[in-house]
DNA sequence: GATTTGCACGAACGTTCGTGCTATTCAGTA
DNA sequence: TACTGAATAGCACGAACGTTCGTGCAAATC
């Protein structure tokens, strides 16, 4: 029956949900299976049946990742209208949806890893990202900006910046810094 | 005799240098001990006996990165006078000696790798990239900066987010991007 | 009630990892 | 040329990794 939730999707997402915040600390490759089992409080081969090999796992965690970074950031930001408003909101759902990782943002992690690890995961995390930027640039353009590409970067460096930084030092500071980039950013924008 | 290069130090010497390469592609645990020795020609153990640990083996890697780094980005802008010029050479030195590494940024590679790993590693990585920091945001300050902090961590974000957008998308023009925002940080400086 | 299916288990495989010991080779000095 | 300490190699280890296999059990299907 459509909608039933069986037994095994439920530990299948059980597992997806901690092996996110497992990569998000340790990285998709730190992210073992074994570990990930004992965690769970099951045993290395069932977990292991729900993916078949260590990549497809990898894989399913990057959807897993997907899926929560669009309910938690694009979704929100939905909310508000195309353009200039959807751009503020989108960086500032960013900003607060950082607190949802237990190891920080999951794509800051697993982007710097796999940038030189070519496969279908590093293209799958490529994905993921570029997806991002698309979304950022077309709400730029939306918004009337004259270079869209160069606008999306800035905005995703500023957060990303702020999330790699906040991550190494400690200093929540960096949200105000980067908040006031945003700030800045969208003074950038025509009226 | 004082300036003596021994055999060993040469040797050791060249694990580094390629260990600061593969560590900035394959991260500082993908580091390995066999695949280094391998790579130089060498065995497991003969590399090992110059470290001691694995740990000692990436502290080393990360003092020599930071030398690299020194060498390429510190000294060769120390030729532009303190505050605004100095920040723009830093700025430009830094999106230069990209090239330098195989595998992009150590920097960008590393921290986020051990920004959720505890320990020694972590606050050598940690340390260098403070140490950074502070000297931009000690530029800052002379080039008169009301916010000094604030604008270091701009810079920061702008030249990284480059990095790590270019190890991702392949395209060279996230560079011409940084270089319009380092020079819209810069329009901001007092005259 | 019999049979099939979904899910999880424990044991074991081969490989790679870091690390420890011992033997060998090499370079520099007496 | 013999000696000596530094540098490198050889070999084995225990642990962890991903993966495979056969099995047990509960729910669903017939």
């Amino acid at each position: 029956m459509t909608g039933t939730v069986t037994k095994g999707a439920q530990t299948r997402a059980a597992i997806l949900d901690r092996a996110v915040d497992l990569a998000s600390a340790e990285g998709l490759e730190g992210l073992s299976i074994g570990r990930l089992a004992a965690e769970l409080r099951m045993s290395k081969s069932g977990l292991f049946a729900h993916f078949g090999s260590k990549q497809e796992l990898q894989l399913a965690t990057i959807e897993a990742a997907a899926e929560r970074f669009r309910a938690a950031v694009i979704e929100p930001a939905r909310e508000a209208p195309d353009g200039a408003p959807r751009l503020r909101a989108m960086g500032e759902r960013y900003l607060d949806h950082l607190d949802l990782y237990s190891g920080g943002c999951f794509w800051g992690a697993t982007s710097a890893e796999y940038d030189d690890r070519p496969g279908p995961v590093r293209d799958a995390v490529a994905g993921a990202l570029d997806a991002w930027l698309a979304e950022l640039e077309r709400q730029a353009r939306i918004a009337g900006v004259e270079r869209p590409e160069r606008f999306a970067f800035e905005l995703y460096a500023v957060v990303m910046g702020a999330n790699a930084r906040y991550r190494l030092s400690g200093d929540r500071r960096v949200f105000d810094y980067a908040r006031e980039a945003l700030a800045r950013l969208e003074e950038e924008l025509p009226r």
